[in-house]
DNA sequence: CTGATTGCAAACACTTTGCAGCAGA
DNA sequence: TCTGCTGCAAAGTGTTTGCAATCAG
């Protein structure tokens, strides 16, 4: 029904959801190191530090955070490494990217863990992340309706917190009346 | 549960779904005086060209979409005056603002119109809109287990549509049976 | 009149890329 | 050895901003 603007977003080459499900328990490190080995990449010293890095991050994470992080660890890596290293552990299904704004994109591992759901604070800025079965059927259900072989899904939620609200009972809704 | 990087998206000033109930026919110029009235700006012949533009738009858009479109009209503005309008529209919940990919934004008419939820194609990059009040209903579910009051969402779904699976079935389906 | 708006160009910030030297396999 | 990798710095790109002239209310 829409003519699609070039939107290509960059998705894992491999479906992250099914292909975790493949091995369960294996160590990310493995799982990275095979996927690289199948695309005759190498393994280095930078790649094993950055994923280690990745790997102690809980929920999102942005670009600039895991370099300040490797900086003050004494590592030393570029920029360019770092960004480059982001993508290959997204087509290997361990990093998710997620887009809140144009400015930045922000990471989190999906490998081994539950992919999340995201309700923000429009007030805050704080986020609950969450997981949700019945977003995940429905997501199929909508999906088997138009044909379509689900493969991931982002879904998020704007609202304002219990504590925004509390904070500024007053502010200016501008005669919006629950009627 | 999770700290948050900083992420304050952009949302309209008064919450689109809301405020668009409460003048369900108000035309949508209409509704865009008032709000700049409200805010102390002015209404400009720049501002109603690109409203006008904007409105004939159905769909996504990419801002430079736009800014060409104009062009060819023979009509004379600034990218910097399209980008400051596209905010304004956006504040007085006539357009929402969506992120795909970290190149840039596109935006898309909400005022008087159905919001939407994507379905995308990973392979050809189609975008089909759609629309769930299955999904609604649980987004509130979600928001009221949280306490939050629930303004506004973006739901993606990535996949592989049938086309783009009848056009290559072989490609790599590394070893997943649809069991 | 007065403060908001416009266009232009420069500034920005995140990300990508070209290249020469280095190093896994 | 033979590719692929790294760091650096430069290039990209969509978007924002400072400023002087202009215009809506």
């Amino acid at each position: 029904m829409a003519q699609a603007p070039h939107i290509l977003p960059s998705l894992p080459k491999i479906a992250a959801e099914s292909r975790r499900q493949t091995t369960p328990y294996e160590p990310v490190c493995a799982v990275f190191r095979r996927y690289l080995h199948q695309e005759k990449l190498k393994f280095t010293p930078e790649r094993a530090m950055i994923l280690d890095a990745v790997l102690r991050k809980e929920g999102l994470f942005e670009p600039e955070q895991l370099i300040d992080g490797l900086k003050r660890l004494g590592h030393k890596v570029s920029r360019a490494t770092v960004y480059r290293t982001l993508s290959h552990l997204q087509d290997a299904g361990i990093l998710k990217q997620v887009f809140f704004d144009n400015k930045q994109s922000y990471y989190e591992v999906i490998a081994g863990r539950q992919t999340h759901d995201y309700l923000i604070c429009v007030t805050t800025g704080k986020v609950i992340e969450f997981n949700s079965d019945k977003l995940k059927k429905l997501r199929d259900e909508i999906c088997q309706e138009h044909g379509f072989e689900p493969l991931s899904h982002r879904f998020q939620i704007f609202g304002v917190s219990p504590e925004a609200r509390a904070a500024v009972p007053a502010e200016s809704p501008p005669s919006i009346d629950p009627a």
